[in-house]
RNA sequence: GUGAGUAUAGCUCAGUCGGUUAGAGCAUCAGAUUGUGGUUCUGAGGGUCGUGGGUUCGAGUCCCAUUAUUCACCCCA
């Protein structure tokens, strides 16, 4: 066998100290607000059975789910006509019974729905944990990423969707990030689609309208008709194409549209109340009624949220919204839930091309101890657990190796102090201690140490 | 699933019209400097030019196939 180039799957990455220093402090922003808020930790197995997983996504999400081939002797109880291309799905129900996780919505609501005796209602969880896609991967798109979600279940307050939207904007403004926060109903949706007689064209509506940016008026309304529309409905649609103005002054030219659509006029009421809410609170970012947003359209049925970068090429950075009965499926009908993800791995990306990373992401270790041999040893290593003990990362380097190699370690890590106890230190109970950003060095007693090093940011 | 690009040292990349022994920067290692890093100087190691075939006296360079990878569309965090 000859040598393999060592590799990894497309669309998967390493992840080395600095980047992961600088992931923990976004999961860490993140982990907090959601704890500030209530929302309480859980996770769920990397793999789901594929029952509770297929159908959930939509036709597209199903070809996305990354399968499983069943252990052992897979191929028994499968008969040679299964081993068809043209048989190929059935042939994979066979084969495969277990998926990798697609996204984390769709586990808690298999959760929840199993663990109902347990869980107090309303019942506020987050999860940050990896999910898989089968997609090709591109900029800013991966087929391992990182969700961070939190969602409200057994609740049907709009307090729920006020609160993720104020916490997505204490999120983004701790971390540094400019966003806009789009904010859609599925109901004005459903609303415009039943106006112009078109109820399964919601999908195609939107997609198109959401060109408009890029190609115009026209071509959107040759999109339209090209997508089996007729010119009624085209112009009925066209204030809502045209829609412009604060965010009142779209919802009363939406309101105009859809005065006869009761499913509308509810969607409407929603997002006043959701605005109305969160007008108490001082946003740090601007919050906008989009209504091309049209994501997850497969489960959600009231709010639909999306947090984008401004003025960024990347896609979403966060996506939300309300699912009336997401656990339906799995046998407890009637549930409400609301939910929002945050995409760290786009976060991180958005985050390292503004330099947005704090320097304190870059190093752990606050301070190294030189090795000089033997006889400094067991200074070090007491003087190494006082300084921990005072809350101080130290580090004694394990070798006796020349000390400038020693310096360059402490360099490489980006250590910001070195403390050096040679034989004259040790007799003067002493230490050298050298800041390594600017070089300068002086001599110290143990007992200012904490001091100085906890000082120094 | 559709389309385009790229593949040469650990990394980023040069390599002319097809022509002798394939180069640079960075990184690594060693030394200048056995109690001082980041700056400087000197030197060293490191290559099946993605893989397989073809054209040619001769291929890193041209052609075909294949694999990997990047970007875009669809869709999505």
């Amino acid at each position: 066998m000859s040598i393999q180039k060592p590799s990894i799957p497309k669309g998967t990455r390493d992840f080395s100290p600095a980047e992961m220093n600088r992931r923990n402090y976004i999961f860490g922003v993140i982990r907090h607000i959601f704890e500030q808020h209530g929302y309480m930790p859980i996770e769920t197995p990397a793999m789901e059975n594929l029952t509770t997983l297929l159908g959930k996504y939509g036709e597209e999400g199903d070809k996305l789910l990354f399968r499983i081939l069943n252990s052992g002797d897979f191929l028994s109880g499968v008969d040679s006509a299964d081993l068809t291309i043209a048989n190929h799905q059935k042939l994979s129900g066979k084969i495969s019974e277990k998926g990798l996780r697609y996204d984390l919505t769709v586990p808690f609501a298999r959760y929840v729905v199993q663990h109902r005796n347990e869980i107090t209602f309303p019942f506020k969880r987050y999860q940050l944990q990896p999910v898989w896609r089968a997609d090709r991967p591109q900029k800013g798109r991966y087929r391992e990423f990182y969700q961070c979600d939190a969602d409200v279940i057994g609740s049907d307050s709009m307090l729920n969707e006020a609160e993720l939207i104020i916490m997505a904007d204490k999120i983004f403004s701790k971390l540094d990030i400019n966003v806009v926060i789009k904010i859609n109903n599925r109901k004005i949706l459903s609303g415009i689609a039943e106006i112009i007689g078109h109820p399964d064209k919601i999908i195609d509506i939107t997609v198109a309208i959401d060109k408009l940016d890029k190609i115009g008026v026209d071509k959107v309304n040759e999109e339209l008709e090209s997508r089996g529309l007729d010119k009624t409905s085209i112009e009925k649609l066209q204030p809502i194409i045209n829609l412009s103005g604060s965010n009142t002054e779209k919802l009363n030219q939406i309101r105009k549209v859809l005065s006869e659509s009761a499913d509308g006029n509810k969607g409407i009421e929603e997002v006043e109340k959701i605005l109305s809410l969160i007008s108490e609170t001082k946003l740090s970012n601007q919050i906008e009624i989009d209504l091309t947003l049209a994501r997850g359209l497969n489960y959600y049925t009231g709010a639909i949220i999306e947090v984008k970068a401004a003025d960024a090429g990347i896609g979403s950075l966060s996506g939300g919204g309300r699912y009336d009965n997401l656990t339906g499926i799995f046998g407890l009908p009637g549930i409400s839930g609301v939910g929002i993800s945050f995409g760290a791995d786009r976060i991180y990306d958005v985050m390292l091309e503004r330099n947005l990373f704090p320097e304190s992401t870059a190093a752990s270790t606050k301070v190294l101890l030189v090795n000089f041999g033997d006889k400094e040893e067991m200074v070090c290593l007491k003087l190494a657990d006082e300084l921990r003990a005072k809350g101080i990362n130290t580090e004694y380097f394990p070798d006796n190796i020349k000390i400038g190699k020693q310096f360059t370690y402490a360099d490489n890590k980006q250590i910001p102090w070195v403390i050096i106890i040679g034989e004259t230190e040790m007799t003067n109970k002493t230490v050298q201690l050298k800041n390594m950003s600017t070089g300068v060095q002086s001599t110290a007693q143990y007992h200012e140490l904490s001091e100085i090093l906890s000082n120094d940011l």
